[in-house]
DNA sequence: CAAGTCGTACTACAACTGTAGTACGACAAC
DNA sequence: GTTGTCGTACTACAGTTGTAGTACGACTTG
């Protein structure tokens, strides 16, 4: 059966695992140390956001010595999909050209690089 | 200032939306017929919902005799702005291009249309 | 008018989230 | 060996969400 994962993470969830997609296998501290910067979270703050990831399964645990070491066991891939597929399903009806012409739209795309990509899809027509 | 509003909707949060964005104002129990029908939902699950939903401000309320009538006070747009420009922030570092690139490679995107469209981004390059 | 019906208001409750304090065990420093 | 220090584990607590039950008031139907 399909082991794809759901997994809708919280924006604060996700700053922990960008620590942990970015440099792999890190101690609480590591990740304590960049989300107190990014947020001024507390280290113990950042302990239970560790803890309860790896609870929900999408961390592993390694303890060496009295430290406690997490990586990441959904990508980042993994959590994209997973999230803009919910979007897709909840906002935009599951049709992803709708969300492509809300990026357009709304100029959240870069105008340059992708305001003739517009016109592609103005006319280049629906023909599924 | 600013009166972007920021408006970050649960799945079925937006279910109930969906009901008052396609059919303007509405009473409880219309939104319940939808909701009972799609998932099944208790009326007074959609009450409290409703009742949530005008406490925070992003529906509005009219009472007629005993009856509620709800209708949005935030539009689709706004919901589908604010919550990917979140998803962006949080998942994409804010890069559009990243989340249309990975629309295409997950091929959420419907291939035929916008399989061109690829090409166009991969050989059209960045220009910002 | 009495009794049922319908709709809202209020209450409930478990799970998850954001945020952190406190307690406790281990290791380092004297 | 006693004393900090550091790190984890556990507890806490308010707010939101999903889900619904119950109570109560109003309108309908005899």
């Amino acid at each position: 059966m399909g082991k794809v994962k759901d997994v809708a993470l919280s924006d604060l969830q996700i700053a922990v695992m960008r620590v942990l997609w970015e440099r792999g296998e890190v101690s609480t501290a590591d990740v304590a140390e960049v989300l107190a910067a990014e947020r001024g979270l507390k280290h113990t703050t950042v302990a239970t956001l560790l803890t309860r990831l790896e609870r929900r399964g999408v961390v592993a645990l390694r303890r060496d010595a009295r430290q406690l070491y997490y990586c990441a066991k959904v990508s980042e891939s993994e959590v994209r999909r997973s999230m803009v597929a919910d979007l897709l399903a909840s906002l935009f009806q599951g049709d992803a050209r709708a969300l492509v012409s809300h990026l357009v739209d709304e100029s959240e795309i870069a105008p340059g690089d992708l305001a003739r990509l517009r016109r592609r899809l103005a006319a280049g027509g629906r023909d599924d």
